[in-house]
DNA sequence: AATGAATGAGATTTCATTCAT
DNA sequence: TATGAATGAAATCTCATTCAT
């Protein structure tokens, strides 16, 4: 189903996550921290990928696609909006760390970097409407309207953009030390996940 | 009140922020096209900052700032919450590049740059409570609770969190070009001031 | 009488010469267009030669020597100066691409490349006093002072080197378009031919 | 009258052909070699030429230039053929390093090199008629049938063509050990001069 | 105080050559 | 014997920073 990665592509791919969650700066990442990282040749890479902002664009995608994936697996199994948000955050409070990574992608998105542009490059061609996090909250929502009264367009819009925007947040959460704390942090999530149920029942 | 700044750092800053609404990569920004844009020399740039990392820094933060200190000065005259938010919404459409550049400083708290290190620097050294989004968020909410019920500790950073992960929404929706349509832009807007609206007010 | 070579080798020769006649630059040929035109490994090419510099040197000089030997062939079927310079000059108007790596190769000669280097050794280690325009120059005016009056040292070297560049001008001549005009080539060719025989019978 | 070069300018084409008379492989110098040899940094050659070909480029050719101004300088001062291709040919032999990069500039217009191209466009944008070894030939034609009997155009190019041979077998010649001997290098110069003035009656 | 020419450290990328298969 | 994946040395070029003017 899903493509075939050769060993060192995967190598580089592991290596740039690793370096990320090592609290590395993906814009100054070197070739050579990524290689040495891999364990592969500085040459080697460039068999495989034809620069540096391809190395590190389809390392965050990779996870990224990986990470969004698993998410939609659990979520199906799930009956209703309530469950199906909350499988989510508890999934992403397990995985902060491929979490951290979808974050870090979605912020390049928007920084002109070459790295971002490789990135916009790789959703255009591959992507397939089941991934990404945006795309993936409108397939919830549009399960939940299956029947029953259906909000108008813009009122979609807006509760996806909720939601999306609260999952974000929750992302933000984890990283705060002050979340550290697992009352405070359960709290949190059974607010956040109030707060999307009953939005997406009061509009 | 405000720290006085010498021609040449706001040559610097404005230099810099002019760049970031070019679309320039912040990341891969060099000192000449800085000083070049600013109209000084390379090395007078140095007798005021002590390296690029800092004049990026400073100038998204000095930006910043003061977008924020307008959106304050704004938001006192209002009297309520749904006012005071709506408020907020109409000056970030008015001013989407500034709000853009605030949007960038976000991103950049969090991408472990050289700049984002210094621009933490400078919230602690500098910051006081009454700029920043955050905190922002924070006052309005706490005036608004100044008498009858208050929300407990929880559910108050449950809502800023809310608040202001909406507003970020708002600057996101600005940039995107289905939202170049004024009618379906005033529809986004009132959905999401009412929904901050109705957050305050279930909770 | 001639080496044999090895298919292998001989993809080598052919796949520099053909590189050479679709305009590559002989000095930044790579062993992977090499071997990749060749048809072959990479690897492989290091069976039969120790190194880049060497399969190009070799492929100059195979090709070289191919054609001298060609064109000795036909000259000395020719009974006069007159006619064995006619020949030769029509050959290499009806082979201008070998023409042009025999130029090539005296090009190379002397620009201190390693490849220059590696074809110097050629020449010291294989020549044979048959091969090469020079020493073929200077056979052919041996030829016609057989018998009667036989020039000075001096004078029969300065006929050599007087033949020679004519030589290298007429190949130099079939490279400039202005002399795709099949008149003016032929003029041209007359000239060169009447020079070259007036210069032998004046001296 | 001539354009003025900066002193770094100058110590790049200076340490271009040092290196060349050296015996260096002009097709195999490093940036590092000759900013070393011209005693700058290597970055401040990137301040006057945008790359390391248009460096090496400009330096043949500054260097061919200046020396084919001095040759016109000193033929005008001549009255016939035969004294302006004496003085050349002696200029020459003074000068052998300098005749010797102008010959490998020669070589070079035809290697299909990067170097070759941008010595290509530096002639397309500098060349005046009166520089070029070519160009040179023909004017003294010009001068010398400029009264009395007109050779037809294609007697004019194969003229041109013979002179402009002998000129670089006269280079060749000097380039050869056995021409160390002066007694032989003066007897080959008279042949090539007689010969040149010969043709030149004789067409 | 202001400048920008000069610098060289350091980054990316290429490619000849090796060697396990 | 033939291969081509892997390598890392070495090359080009950029650019933050310094410092003489």
């Amino acid at each position: 189903m899903s493509k075939e990665y050769s060993p060192k592509e995967k190598a580089i791919y592991e290596a740039v996550i690793e370096l990320l969650e090592e609290g590395a700066d993906l814009n100054n990442l070197t070739v050579a921290e990524i290689t040495g990282k891999a364990g592969i040749g500085k040459g080697t890479a460039y068999e495989y990928f034809s620069n540096k902002e391809e190395m590190i664009a389809k390392a965050l995608f990779y996870n990224s696609e990986s990470f969004c994936r698993q998410l939609y697996k659990g979520v199906c199994k799930e009956k209703n909006l309530h469950d199906k948000v909350d499988y989510m955050m508890r999934k992403i409070e397990q995985e902060v760390p491929k979490a951290k990574c979808l974050l870090r992608l979605m912020n390049m998105l928007s920084d002109n970097t070459e790295i971002s542009r490789r990135l916009q490059e790789l959703f255009k061609e591959v992507f397939c409407a089941k991934e990404g996090i945006v795309e993936f909250v409108r397939n919830i929502l549009e399960d939940e309207f299956r029947d029953g009264k259906t909000p108008s367009k813009d009122e979609m819009e807006y509760l996806v953009l909720d939601i999306y925007s609260k999952i974000i947040c929750w992302v933000m959460v984890l990283n705060e030390s002050k979340y550290e704390d697992i009352t405070r942090r359960n709290s949190m999530r059974a607010l956040i996940l109030d707060g999307i149920c009953r939005e997406v029942r009061t509009i």
